[in-house]
DNA sequence: GTCTATATAGTGATAGAC
DNA sequence: GTCTATCACTATATAGAC
């Protein structure tokens, strides 16, 4: 890994592009190689094995998510306007990454060893940590308040990854469903985004 | 496909546990067969392909979900009943097939030609159409009656199938992350149900 | 119907020439 | 650094003996 060659460059995004698109088992180091333009001997050669390889990919998307969360740990004493940029901020960042939550679903829930991996990382996370508790004690001290109805925290943040996330998984087959083009997803993004504000805000009120 | 033997049936309910567990790429004919107790030649000789035994298991899980929507299309006059009721059920019904959802998702993102033959079949069922019509009636006449807020009807399916799937994707993953014992996860779904109910109808009214 | 054996094609990874 | 060649597997599917 040293100074050298725009070619490990070349082949790490065109690995990205596969593993992004078909997943860890379905991309071959040989399909990486063509798409970079070199023999699959050197993939190996940049990288050593298909599973390293994979693991920076997979690791850069999964702290894209996470870093995200962190920038947006700001005007936490505002429920409603929280509630508002994280959901909007989400729908913007993944609208551009279409293919990551479903990328990152798909290969925890197939490899054991990731998703203990993950687990580590998240439970060390000091970040992670510190963005629910105050996230918890904003829900409570809203609840205490009165100005929304009773709630548990892990079911409120439950509720919301749903209704983003899951706009993203199901993508695909909505766009093939209803024969979608660009511009008509885009638009459905948009109506999404505001459909899930909503019901989260009004299904908050007591 | 004679009358002949359990085998064949052995074989078949082997793939169907292996297909479930790890989707069509991960599983081979050999693991089917020795899951079976058998050969791998016999799996073959029974059901020819891989792609032809995997498509009567997806086809039959498909249809599950299918027909398990037609059935509660009875009581269609009371829009909060019905919703209890389809969500409800639904969660019953996953419960007992917790896999399901991702394996559907899953094989269906990943092959092109399962989607579009999925795509036909569900605009050739005059079952569904019909369902998705008195479901548009009900909820347009609501909203003309003043009871609930304006929404669009397709919105409001995408927010109810959105929390009720999303629940058991991430299941294997919320599960793993706080070490749930099946009690707790038994648990978790019924409370889970109880708040996708709460948000969607709180999150209905004006 | 069930087996063994095999054809054919793919995989990840490495050795060694240049 | 880049290539060709190859090793050691694994996969699906089929042919042919019994």
């Amino acid at each position: 890994m040293a100074k050298n060659s725009q070619l490990e460059e070349s082949i790490m995004k065109a690995a990205e592009e596969l593993f992004l698109q078909n997943g860890f088992d379905a991309t071959s180091t040989t399909d990486i190689a063509k798409s970079a333009g070199c023999t699959q001997a050197l993939v190996h050669y940049y990288y050593r094995t298909k599973e390293n390889l994979f693991q920076q990919i997979f690791t850069q998307k999964f702290q894209l998510l996470i870093s995200h969360i962190h920038e947006k740990n700001n005007q936490v004493n505002d429920l409603e306007l929280a509630l508002r940029n994280f959901v909007d901020s989400y729908f913007d960042t993944l609208s551009k990454n279409r293919q990551i939550p479903f990328f990152l679903i798909k290969e925890l829930i197939m490899n054991e060893e990731r998703r203990q991996r993950m687990r580590m990382r998240m439970i060390t996370d000091a970040g992670s940590l510190q963005y629910y508790t105050d996230w918890d004690k904003l829900i409570k001290s809203e609840i205490a308040k009165g100005n929304i109805r009773p709630i548990d925290t892990m079911d409120l943040t439950i509720d919301v990854v749903s209704l983003v996330v899951f706009t993203f998984i199901s993508l695909p087959l909505y766009s093939d469903l209803f024969e979608q083009n660009e511009e008509e997803i885009r638009a459905y993004l948009q109506r999404r985004k505001e459909e899930v504000i909503t019901l989260i805000l009004k299904g908050l009120r007591k």
